[in-house]
DNA sequence: TTTACTTCGTGTCTTTTTTACACTTTCATA
DNA sequence: TATGAAAGTGTAAAAAAGACACGAAGTAAA
């Protein structure tokens, strides 16, 4: 107990929101928690702040030590201070979310964070502290930028199909996309570089793939390009 | 020096980005430092976060000691959290962004916070600490909402002509706008209550006086409505 | 009282964007 | 080689956005 101040100081912490696609639906990276309070339930990985460095790189270095994820796409999201949000002390709590490719995360089985576990946004188990608020806030969010910045790609493999981006903006944003004017409309960007490559999967046509061109996103937004779907 | 940590904890302050719209142009409320660092120069008003109190109650002390506002739209911005943003010490600050209107803010020689002043966000001082990026960022978020929510109103007086309005917008999106189809659009999301009485100002045709329905809003945003800009 | 001046307020036509909608292609499998 | 399943593609109608000019209503000064 050797750190002293004149007044009294909230310790602070960092949470993290990580979605991540798959099997058609947003997911949500959970840790169940080993200590008490909340001993056992279900929360997003998440720490303390050291006291010389950034948040996001506090939040970088516990999603590292909790879910083995580097190298993510990260953004602050809020900050909540309800002032009762931790049973032991003042706890205020930067929240931040990421979003994650399914080539970044190894199955559940791989990692050493055995504890961590992906699920579905719409079947999340009872959550500690405010946790459920702040997946709630991060959900709201992630709609929103989804419809006017091009980060859906942060949550599909390096090379994907129309299909699969289509069935990821039906998913997060709740409703159901016409095939031909969603991929006029996305085509229309000049954002998506077609592939020599193709996907095939199961009995049927096999689907063009593309990849993502960020330079040309960066040369768009630079002449105030703004993007919308 | 009465309260010990087991580890060194940062301090936690809040600092507000106050806007307001007069003379045809964005403005923001800065006081002037009477202590070291910065002894001098101009800052955002703001100040330390007491530990039994949220964030948003904090900046709301703040904004009343040091500028006397109250009950102005206040929402949370970004939390900075750069090593060295404070010579002194650690310090993370929560920022929130207000948007007064006229009548909220008597002149400057009303208050008892003489130091606080307006400036065009156009030419601001140089700022203290970080604050400039702050201003930026909270300059960009104000852009961003404008186009997708109604919070113009806020920076307006209770009654306002459709000219104040469109200046308004053309002066914090820095465009021009044309008359007929400002209108127009903003009369077609039936948001706009007119009222029985003019503006009379000058020597040419009085303006026919609006309010915004605030329950009206509420009731077509609950509709999945989407106000744009 | 007339004239000059200033801002308020209004409608139509053109272009662009959005929406609705159905069939052929390509592959794997039986 | 027939079947099933998703991929891929165009057009027409409707809606929204954008361009554009002049009379109305007031004040002030001649």
């Amino acid at each position: 107990m050797k750190y002293s101040y004149e007044y009294p100081r909230a310790a602070l912490t960092v949470d993290c929101v990580v979605f991540g696609f798959d099997h058609a639906e947003l997911q949500v990276l959970l840790i169940q928690r080993g200590i008490a309070p909340f001993k056992g339930h279900w929360a997003l990985p998440g720490g303390f702040v050291r006291v010389e460095e950034t948040l996001e790189a506090a939040a970088r270095r516990e999603l590292a030590e909790e879910t083995g994820l580097e190298k993510v796409f990260l953004e602050q999201l809020y900050t909540f201070s309800t002032v009762d949000r931790d049973p032991r002390e003042r706890v205020i709590s930067v929240a931040y979310y990421a979003l994650t490719k399914p080539t970044d995360h190894r199955t559940q089985a791989d990692t050493d964070a055995d504890d961590a576990q992906w699920f579905s946004v719409s079947q999340v188990p009872a959550l500690a502290f405010d946790h459920a608020e702040i997946l709630h806030t991060a959900l709201q969010r992630l709609r929103g930028k989804l419809r006017y910045e091009p980060i859906g790609f942060e949550l599909l493999p390096p090379k994907f199909t129309l299909s699969q981006l289509q069935a990821l903006y039906e998913a997060v944003l709740g409703t159901t996309l016409d095939k031909r004017n969603f991929r006029k409309k996305v085509l229309s960007f000049d954002l998506l570089l077609p592939l020599d490559e193709t996907h095939r999967e199961g009995a049927h046509r096999p689907a063009q793939l593309y990849r993502f061109d960020p330079v040309r996103y960066d040369h768009l937004q630079q002449k105030g390009f703004h993007f919308e779907l």
